[in-house]
DNA sequence: TAGGCAGAGATCGTATACGAGCGTGCATTG
DNA sequence: CAATGCACGCTCGTATACGATCTCTGCCTA
């Protein structure tokens, strides 16, 4: 099937393209365009996607828009409420801390998988990636900064060659994008890329153990880089209440 | 929000029900009975799901069965082809080794959340379920206690109290049943809830290492228990090429 | 004046209808 | 007789229409 010889003609997409399991087709446009928005925070957390709207906006009908929302919905970017509407989903400091340990466990790993499998051409492409999130950080472009963060730890799952691993790591990725956007804590934006640096070292030196450690510890590093408390969510403010999205439906507990 | 009281009147469902993105309504019932009859080996991979059919036999529209079909293609367990239908995935070997891998790096971290966390009514509940099993054994129903054998490792998922983690091990269990209907080597059944119980002892110890340990073990010998060699699905027959699903839509190396 | 209720508007859920792509069988031709 | 082209039918993709539910606003009443 080529999976391994694959890895010689890797085609360096690494974007944060839709599950395999949605066909291509306007559907999967859609929610490529509705998931970059998200991810580059220009939809913020609790923001409403009325079907009409977009249907407006895409031009199409509102089965295709349906469609793709419900494939954003089953990725966690978004909450669908019945007989509300789509809104952009709101993680709470508990999910947050969920996603963070997900990653924890399971980057980790891809990292000692890419340990072993990155070829030199990958590690060139991963420096180049560095180097970019250097300019866009140079620039002072956050959003920017921050996609092409994103970016970067998929690129390493694209190189371990998990693809289910890999999935995980996409839908997590993108989840983290939007945890940022509500408790990021707004310093030592530059400590990160840094991490990015040691970490190709680790996977140039093949040494598996170290780029795992390292993988490991950088997850914690953005983590800490959140404010997680939980009277973030709870008690806010009124007006962040009222719109809370995330209290009346993921709870299934009852 | 009672994630932690919640614990305590855990409600020991532990089903294989679908994920929290999708409402509940018709397209939800219409997604565990579809699953249930994949995970208990009643549909069995390759099988195509025409949705005429599905209208008929659930009498409902289409519009609720696609609702219902794109969530589970999303899940893993159904492969859908534009123009062509949906059809029951047919995981590669690959694709298998990779949910096994998943599986060996994710349930062990569980194992040792459910070591910390579990009460005494949730190690009588695995108890209680582990007899459950040995009886369907006992009963020759090995479709019963395969399917069972899955929902301990759900059980084990939801006393860990991770969300997220648990969605995860709940797609792998059921692509997991998947794998098994194809790669089955038929022998040494038993052997399961042997492990299962050793699990559960290491549980009651609140041993957190041992539990993690056990639990990589046992799906270790899950997976042994599985023909993954490669010759399975490349070179068998031309005709197993021919109506080969996953090659065609999976593989996204083009 | 404050609270509750009712109606209108808007949005979503569901069903149905039509068009497009694909598979199959037959007819035709070399 | 075999191979190829074509046309038919079937299934799915998409759009549209209708009904259900929610929300908001205005009015009525205490």
């Amino acid at each position: 099937m080529g999976t391994k010889s694959g890895l010689h003609q890797r085609q360096y997409r690494h974007q944060l393209d839709a599950p395999a399991s949605l066909p291509v087709g306007k559907p999967r446009q859609i929610f490529e365009h509705l998931q970059a928005a998200i991810v580059e925070h220009r939809l913020v957390p609790g923001a409403k996607l009325p079907e009409d709207e977009l249907c407006a906006f895409f031009g199409v009908s509102r089965t295709q828009v349906r469609s793709a929302l419900h494939a954003l919905a089953h990725s966690g970017l978004l909450t669908i409420e019945r007989h509300r509407g789509a809104f952009v989903a709101k993680p709470s400091p508990s999910e947050a801390t969920e996603v963070f340990e997900a990653r924890a466990l399971i980057e980790p790993h891809i990292a000692g998988l890419t340990a072993r499998r990155a070829t030199a051409d990958d590690i060139g492409y991963l420096r180049d990636h560095v180097r970019t999130e250097h300019e866009a950080l140079a620039a002072g472009d956050i959003s920017k900064s921050l996609s092409l963060s994103g970016r970067f730890h998929i690129a390493i799952a694209d190189i371990a060659g998990h693809e289910l691993l890999g999935g995980f790591v996409r839908s997590l990725v993108s989840r983290s994008s939007l945890i940022i956007a509500l408790y990021w804590r707004n310093r030592d934006t530059t400590c990160e890329s840094h991490s990015h640096t040691a970490l190709i070292d680790a996977f140039e030196a093949e040494d598996v153990t170290r780029a795992a450690d390292m993988m490991k510890d950088h997850i914690v590093e953005l983590r800490d880089g959140l404010d997680l408390t939980e009277r973030n969510a709870p008690t806010t403010s009124l007006a962040d209440l009222l719109s809370s999205v995330e209290s009346a439906s993921q709870q299934q507990s009852e």
